[in-house]
RNA sequence: GUGUCCGUAGCUCAGCUGGAUAGAGCAACGGCCUUCUAAGCCGUGGGUCGGGGGUUCGAAUCCCUUCGGGCACACCA
């Protein structure tokens, strides 16, 4: 069904057509001036130029004509050449039961596609840190919400289990546990099940041998000697490549169910490993790579280049692959297993180089359909409160399990500060509310900037955060529990307004579909947040004023609470669409 | 150095496909609970939209310039 906006739209327009103008002149938008009207149009004054008729003689010839419309209360032109419009509220309660009745609120889903969006990209045998937080979050929105339009969407966690971090691992590894028989290369034997290294120790090799690798020159050509090594295949490595993987996978599966994060495809640059020879012949062979200071490149720089873009590299001079060439072979391997439309990366801003690389080198070498979309949705860094990247106290990296915990016990406290409450309960609570602080907190922010991650704010139940969203969702769904317990069943039919607040409250549902909209196409979900900002604060002022369970006349009561389901309804798909869930009391 | 993103209230952020008086929240101050969750609501104060120029009837928004900051610039991922 048609938004709103296009059906008043329609209506000007017709409007400006009948009166001898261009219809395209009638395009309505809302009201920058909530206190004058609800909606506006511009069309006069952009078009008297055109004309040669003063705005306001036009804007008052396409008032009179549309003003007796059922749909409008009024219509009004006013200097310079601005039409106010407001509403009339059958019109607007007619709009919001069709919503109420239609599917997903009666959006018009876009032609399907196959998506694909990229997100997670963890480092195997490193725990999960607060870099890898915004990764998770948003991936997860984007995804859902893609999901949502009606698109066939897959969520791929893209694993870092193929690069040097695995070869320093091994090498540290000989290094402390020489006698192992994955280092002697005349072991023929099978490898033992059990890893040579519990998760914890792992977790603090990878760091060690970083350390090591950089002081060390010696230790680092090592490392970069065991990735190729690995990645040829070499017996031994593999067994403990496996190792890690088995050991490390679960954890991070378990971090991520944490955060309600839940990717389709657990695949990993490993996982392309094999389409990696065939690839690079046939970019040999069709002659886009060539060889340049040792290392095979493929040319991907552009005439119109406001900068130089350095070729991609596809073989380092040693001849082991690199980040780019996974990231290639796993749009073919894309391609060839589920072939997308649409490819969305959601990887950290300061990658931006290396995905403009790949995408051109993608399509220079003919890896992806020519018309199939590439996005790199490249988002800021999480700083602290001194505006610097986030780090614990004492100036490390902050785990993203003690980040979360953290924010929970603080949720924990507040709750059972000011209710008693059931501990048990106030547990579960806790958790949930604590996910949509952190999740609104980072979401309802603009993902391609920076932001800083305050505990304090994102806690608060006050002002615009999770915490403010699901209480108001709680306060709903309060009423309606109550209400249910004295009728059969919950009426549908939403009542035209009376009052303002309710009109007021009505008017922020009806934008659900534009809203909606605009989320998907710009990749934005702040929007959501913004919008269901806005909601919740006309509800809150709504029911301030209203005593809907006390109200006598029964016609009205009904109204409501139809009105309220919507409400309700509306809210829980947009938290679902971010990525959290409201508690039934809080 | 080159490129790129950003600069809006004391703080954190919206608004940017050009429209009327630039919006929220926090913080400060003042009101509202015998009644559906006061974790709420109502109100007050707070701004040369970094500076300068231009396009336009109209610019926070588009263009140029300048200052300040973040980030990236082939053998890590």
């Amino acid at each position: 069904m048609k938004t709103l906006l296009e059906l008043i739209t329609d209506i000007v327009s017709t409007g400006f057509e009948q009166s001898g103008y261009e219809p395209s002149y009638g395009k309505v938008t809302l009201s920058n001036r909530p206190d004058l009207c609800e909606f506006q149009c511009n069309g006069a004054m952009s078009g008297a130029k055109a004309y040669h008729k003063a705005p306001l003689m036009i804007a008052q010839e396409v008032a009179g004509r549309i003003n007796g419309n059922d749909a409008f209360e009024e219509v009004s032109a006013v200097a310079p050449g601005f039409l106010n419009i407001r509403i009339s509220r059958g019109y607007l309660a007619s709009y919001l039961d069709q919503m109420s009745e239609k599917e997903k609120f009666g959006i018009d889903l876009p032609k399907s596609e196959k998506i694909i969006v990229d997100y997670g990209g963890p480092n195997v045998a490193k725990p999960l840190h607060v870099g890898h937080l915004r990764a998770a979050i948003i991936g997860e929105s984007v995804k859902r919400i893609c999901r949502y339009l009606g698109n066939d969407v897959i969520g791929d966690v893209h694993l870092g289990d193929w690069g040097l971090q695995m070869g320093l691992i091994i090498t540290e590894l000989e290094d402390r546990k020489p006698g192992l028989p994955y280092f002697d290369d005349s072991f023929t034997g099978e490898y033992p099940k059990e890893a040579p290294f519990t998760l914890s120790e792992l977790e603090e090799i990878y760091p060690a041998a970083s350390a090591k690798s950089k002081e060390e020159e010696a230790f680092r050509e090592r490392a970069l000697e065991a990735t190729k090594q690995l990645q040829k295949g070499k017996r031994g490595y593999r067994a403990l490549w496996e190792h890690i993987m088995n050991v490390s996978v679960p954890d991070l599966k378990r971090n991520y169910e944490n955060l309600s994060v839940e990717f389709d495809w657990w695949k990993g640059e490993s996982s392309v490993d094999g389409l990696i020879p065939g690839m690079v012949e046939d970019m040999k062979k069709k002659g886009f790579a060539k060889e340049s200071e040792g290392a095979l490149v493929v040319d991907v720089a552009k005439e119109d280049d406001t900068k130089e873009i350095p070729p991609c590299m596809i073989l380092k001079s040693d001849g082991a692959s690199l980040y780019t060439t996974t990231d290639l072979a796993t749009l073919l391997d894309r391609r060839q297993s589920f072939d997308p439309d649409h490819v969305i990366y959601v990887v950290d801003k300061r990658q931006d180089m290396h995905f403009i690389q790949v995408f051109r080198c993608a399509r220079i070498c003919g890896i992806v359909r020519e018309d199939t979309k590439l996005d790199f949705l490249g988002f800021g860094t999480m700083n602290g409160k001194d505006g610097k990247p986030f780090k614990t106290r004492e100036g490390g990296v902050m785990r993203l399990e003690i980040l979360i915990d953290d924010i929970r016990k603080t949720m924990y406290e507040k709750i059972t500060q000011n209710h008693e409450i059931d501990p048990g309960e106030a547990e579960k609570i806790s958790e949930t509310v604590a996910l949509s602080a952190i999740k609104y907190g980072d979401l309802s922010n603009q993902a391609t900037k920076d932001y800083i991650f305050d505990t304090d704010k994102f806690t608060s139940f006050e002002g615009n955060t999770g915490p403010y969203i699901l209480y108001t969702i709680v306060r709903i769904k309060s009423i309606l529990s109550k209400y249910a317990g004295t009728s059969a069943s919950l009426p549908q039919k939403i009542k035209a307004c009376e009052n303002e607040s309710e009109k007021a409250l009505m008017l922020e549902i009806s934008k659900f579909s534009t809203m909606i909209m605009s989320a998907y196409e710009e990749i934005a979900p702040h929007r959501i947040c913004a919008y269901i900002y806005d909601v919740c604060n006309a509800f809150n002022r709504f029911y301030h004023e209203t005593r809907i369970l006390t109200e006598e006349d029964n016609a009205r009561k009904e109204g409501w609470i139809a009105l309220l389901v919507l409400v309700r309804n509306v809210l829980e798909t947009c938290t679902d669409l971010l990525g959290f869930d409201a508690p039934e009391k809080m």
